[in-house]
DNA sequence: CAGCATCCACGTTGATACTG
DNA sequence: CAGTATCAACGTGGATGCTG
């Protein structure tokens, strides 16, 4: 039953506390990650590295929007989290590489199983949103 | 070439304009879905309706830590995005019941495929955590 | 080039009290 | 029972200016 996709998931699956505490809860690893990974420019960082390593700023033009602050902050948590890699070449000017490590890449796969249900499901769920506003606003 | 963790995913490997586009990305399914589910309680929600339909003060007692605020909303932002149905029995007093709708029921398995990646690299993710802020404390 | 420091606006979460 | 309303606290994200 260790599967992928068909059938039944595992860790999904697998039977829960009832009442779910909230001490454990606190610190679930699948929250913290999701947490993680639900920010705003994390995925877009990670799949750009999963394509090659960039430079600093090489990044901060690929992404149109980002603040210079937010991708510094960004590759630090992945780099704390050990799912990126920095690199310093002490030139001048000096240049710093962002690299995905293997656990970075490991990530890739089951980040991919998300991002095609929401590419797929998408006109579905916007459906359902603009079905779900217009009975507010009637409502109102 | 469309896999599950074998191999390089799709959606994630697919050739990404560079420079990302800020309005795009703005409204990027991928990065809406992850948003979503990256919030503090709807991942436990889901994963609990994937189990059986749950009534709303079962869902309170069964999640230590949830305020009665915050149930509500995370149960309409699901009913919203049409993951999970709402029914309201009119009986007095009233009792109203929780469940997955299919597309709920579809995002567990792309779920669980990062649930069980969290699961199983959290050792990992966690001494990493703990060397960098050996690091950070010892450049101080 | 690759940052850090500061300040600020906003959204999210939570506590509390009240209601059909 | 199953909510809504209000207020307060906090974290995230962004603008701006400065630096090795």
């Amino acid at each position: 039953m260790s599967d992928t996709h068909t059938g039944v998931p595992s860790v999904v699956a697998a039977p829960l506390p009832s009442p779910v505490p909230a001490d454990e809860y606190e610190q679930c690893p699948v929250t913290d990650v999701l947490r993680r990974i639900g920010d705003k420019w994390t995925v877009l960082i990670v799949v750009l590295l999963g394509r090659r390593p960039y430079r600093f700023n090489e990044l901060h033009r690929g992404i149109q929007g980002i603040s210079q602050r937010m991708l510094t902050r960004t590759l630090r948590g992945l780099e704390e989290d050990g799912l990126v890699h920095r690199e310093v070449f002490p030139t001048v000017p000096p240049a710093v590489e962002y690299r995905l490590t293997p656990l970075g890449e490991s990530l890739l796969g089951p980040l991919s199983a998300v991002a095609d249900w929401a590419v797929l499901h998408q006109d579905e769920i916007t459906r359902s949103r603009l079905a779900a506003a217009v009975v507010t606003t009637s409502r109102s």
